[in-house]
DNA sequence: ACATCCAAGGTTGCATACAATATTGAAGAT
DNA sequence: ATCTTCAATATTGTATGCAACCTTGGATGT
């Protein structure tokens, strides 16, 4: 048996490994902005390695789409637009359902047992949102860990990856700061329905929340004009 | 205006651009077989350069999967198991199908002239398939090439990339080889579907042809056992 | 015969030097 | 003043040497 799957040879920490991480984790809590470029030499500098590992990170960090690289002119952190939102929503709108639909099939006891465990966790956290500061950012933190383990679940590591670098890019920065109340409640209730479809058997609903649940989160994002408003 | 949009990075040839797309060549075509692996220093020589750019356009290519590394020991084809085709068709029948939807709202004239081009050449050669020994290897071509230009028409460049990086991996040495006449002909027929949908202005039918289209390729090659035998 | 250990060879990982290309800013022309 | 030219500088692209690591096969002991 020598089949290693791809991740597997992250065990391994390797220069190039450590760079790429340190950099993704820089891009991810804004230590590099939209537009900066990373010049080779000062990351190289910093990270106490040569420019070879540094040159070989930021190649890999391309592919996944964090920077964008011109030739000769070098790697910058790419620019999230109105149309890289809009593409990665229309993605994920589908991929994600995809997901549920194929995790309520066959997820584990012990993978859906821990999804009840951050569900409720999540719940509990929503009634102190307003004398607890820091809950909105636990239930931020909560809610990715409830989405990645679904995926997971979903036994298609393809699908994995993509929801991991095409997905995650769209939420740098964004938590459940604008959320009321009523739509944190609302959230809450669409992870249980999710939980109670997968129990009762039926991959369309729990598929068919998970769609609901995006398109919830993406009106809180962006209003739709047409609103009444009194 | 510096925007330059990440794939227009590709009119700089540099080394390293020349590697990646000679190694994933020889993958397509077969040069390079499932498993085998790349030696950096087998394929400098060959294609004299230094292992560096090797070194870089290997990683490339194992982000976008065609390869895997396994650190210290080098990079190797990645073998095509049913599970990765299993994965591959799941994305694919969510994937494309959005492509389709997506583009029939906003497909400019001159896209459609050519997909109707496409459509109409295939039509052509599918009669002339008993014929003419080299009509299933033409008809292959430009059926890439009516999907390439749908997806593009999509307007969604991570869908195309996906798509590309995605599903093309499992394009490899697949053909019109086992399709009877009556097949071929259905196949032509949704191509035509799709397009009279689109100028139907009917986003639903033209994406639910597509599902139809990738469900009856996929039958072909796994036949389900309780198909009727008498 | 079998398992263990170890050394030699091979391969990748990293650092450094140099080449090629792009950017920048000042000098000169209009 | 504005534009063009061009050389200096900065940055990326490539080659090469060495270090770290893994694999392999034979020697040794049981």
């Amino acid at each position: 048996m020598d089949a290693i799957p791809t991740n597997a040879s992250r065990v391994v920490q390797t220069a190039t490994t450590r760079v790429h991480d340190v950099i993704k984790q820089r891009i991810l809590n804004g230590h590099y902005q939209a537009n900066e470029y990373l010049r080779e030499t000062s990351v190289a500098s910093e990270l106490n390695v040569s420019r070879t590992p540094v040159r070989e990170a930021l190649r890999e960090l391309v592919s996944e789409g964090w920077l964008e690289a011109i030739p000769h002119r070098g790697s910058r952190v790419v620019a999230w637009t109105a149309k890289d939102a809009r593409e990665v929503f229309e993605l994920r709108l589908v991929l994600e359902p995809l997901a549920v639909r194929l995790a309520s099939t066959q997820i584990s006891k012990s993978c859906f047992k821990s999804l009840e465990n951050l569900a409720s966790q999540m719940e509990t956290l929503t009634e102190q949102v307003d004398t607890n500061a820091e809950s909105r950012n636990r239930i931020a933190s909560l809610n990715h860990e409830f989405h990645r383990i679904l995926i997971l679940a979903s036994n298609n590591q393809r699908l994995a990856n993509l929801l991991e670098n095409v997905v995650r890019t769209s939420i740098i920065h964004r938590n459940f700061g604008n959320y009321d109340l009523a739509n944190l409640r609302r959230s809450m209730r669409h992870h249980r329905e999710i939980l109670e479809a997968i129990t009762a058997g039926s991959p369309e609903w729990a598929e068919n929340v998970m769609r609901a649940h995006l398109l919830a989160a993406q009106a809180l994002h962006v209003p739709h004009p047409n609103m009444p408003s009194g």
